[in-house]
Order: C-alpha cells, then sequence, then structure tokens
DNA sequence: GTTGACTCTCACGCCGACGTGAAGCTTTAG
DNA sequence: CTAAAGCTTCACGTCGGCGTGAGAGTCAAC
C-alpha cells in the first residue's frame, strides 16, 4: 500500500509516518517513481510506534527496540541481549510515571469529590 | 521564604518557580527590594503543580485547577462548578495515558520475556 | 566599604514530534 | 490529452517547560 492509505488505516498524518521512516523506525520500499510501498506489517508497526510513544519513548529508544519484536509476528528476533538494561530502564520509568499518573487521579477525585460532604444539596459530580 | 530556599527544599530550579509565577501557579509577595517572599504552604503547593504536571497537564489548566484546592489545607475553595467538565475530561484523559502506559509496559515485558522460552539456558531477565 | 552570596529582569536557546506550505513529478479518471 | 489526485523532497514554523547567560541591584558579614 501506499502513504495515503498507511496514513488513513492508521489514522496517523502522512508527515508523521515519514518522519518515522527518517528516524528508522519504518523501512518501506520503494517504486520505481519513488514512491514507498508499506508492507501490510507496517501497520501493525506503526501501531506499536505509537503505544510506545504514548508510554514516553523517544523515537531513538524505539528504534532500538523494535527489532526485537519485528516483522511478521511470527519469530521474535534475538532479543538483542545488550538491550535489557534499557529495556528494563523504560520500564522502570513506565512504573513511575504510572505512580505519578494514578497520583494526580487522586488528586482530581479528592478535588471532584469534595464539594460533596461541603455542600448541603446533592450536587451531580458528574 | 526566599526563592533560593523554595528551590532547594523543593528540587525545582529557581527558573521553574519563576515560570510557574509567570503563568499565575504562584503569587508569592515582594519585598521593598523586589526580592519574592514565600509563604511556606508554598511548599506543598509546588509539590502539587509538579504532580499534575507530571501527569500530562499543562500550566494553564494547572491554573485553573489550583485554586480549588487552595492554600492551608483548611478550606478548599468552593470548587468552581464550572470546571467539573474540564477536571472529568483530565481525569479522562489521564485514565486513558495509564491505560497506554500499561499496554506499553506489557509490551516491553514480554520483549524481556520472550528469550526464556525461545532459549535453552536461563538467561537473566533482571 | 567592599566582598561575596543572593536576587532581580530581560531575552535568546533548546528539544522532539511533528504541521505546513512550496515546487515539482506520477498516476488515475474521463 | 488533460485535469485532478496523490506522491516526492526540502525546509522553515510551532509549542511548552524550562536552561542559560548577561547585566545590575540587595543584603549580611567582615
Amino acid at each position: 500500500m501506499r502513504i495515503g492509505e498507511l496514513s488513513q488505516r492508521t489514522g496517523i498524518s502522512q508527515r508523521a509516518l515519514r518522519y518515522y521512516e527518517e528516524q528508522g523506525l519504518l523501512r518501506p520500499s520503494r517504486r520505481p517513481s519513488g514512491y514507498r510501498e508499506y508492507d501490510p506489517a507496517d501497520l501493525r508497526t506503526v501501531r506499536r510506534i505509537r503505544m510506545l510513544l504514548a508510554a514516553g519513548l523517544n523515537t531513538a529508544t524505539i528504534a532500538e527496540i523494535l527489532p526485537c519484536i519485528a516483522d511478521d509476528g511470527q519469530s521474535r528476533a534475538p532479543v538483542c541481549p545488550e538491550l535489557y538494561a534499557g529495556l528494563s530502564r523504560e520500564r522502570d520509568r513506565i512504573n513511575d510515571a504510572i505512580d505519578e499518573f494514578m497520583a494526580a487521579r487522586a488528586m482530581l477525585d479528592a478535588i471532584i469529590a469534595a464539594p460533596q460532604h461541603l455542600r448541603s444539596a446533592g450536587v451531580s459530580t458528574r
């Protein structure tokens, strides 16, 4: 498929897809015309990229990780042993982030719930 | 206390503290000299700001929320009823973010755990 | 009075993940 | 054949939360 279709089916802008290639996250083949030709497997790759970006990893880190889960879903790569340290560091970072997010959520919950016992009338919280 | 002490006791740079004031998150009084004078309560305020920033809220949003949990911890403000919508939107956003973080973590876990059943020897995962 | 630590206000720099044209080639539809 | 999509490569712009000096005032100690 070409970039327009991949963009539509993933909801990711063409600019972003080209950016991912520039950063080494995608490696589409090229038609004689120069048009990018994407493999169906790239659909899942793009979703993985988005997941990891959403979790706060940068493109350089993702570029290191992707080969380890790469390609067709069949054979996972040998899992580049030298990456373990980085992976668990990222995992720890994510865990810390989750903790902080939950703490912040608790804070917002406290604010939202507060007036319920400060006011007389029942103010619908949602 | 002055900005240096607040900076030390919170671990936040003076630049950041001045930035928070610029964005309306802190309102220190001023000495005749122009020096900022912070209230002890600002210690907790700064920690709250950091929590919310870590949860992905921007300073503008935090500026809206802060008055609702403001000041001395005694009397919570009337909780600006018009803010409920924004608050629960932020809460939803945080929940979504947590979900995405956990999904990404699961992905990393899968990568980390993968070789254990692909390899013969026991490779220590941590 | 002078040194040194502390503070002040500009104001430009940075970084990462893109957005947004611009100018030109390719492919498809009629 | 021609118009309209769709694609290409530059290359500059953006945004938010600060970092990092620069140049100058303030304050306590000696």
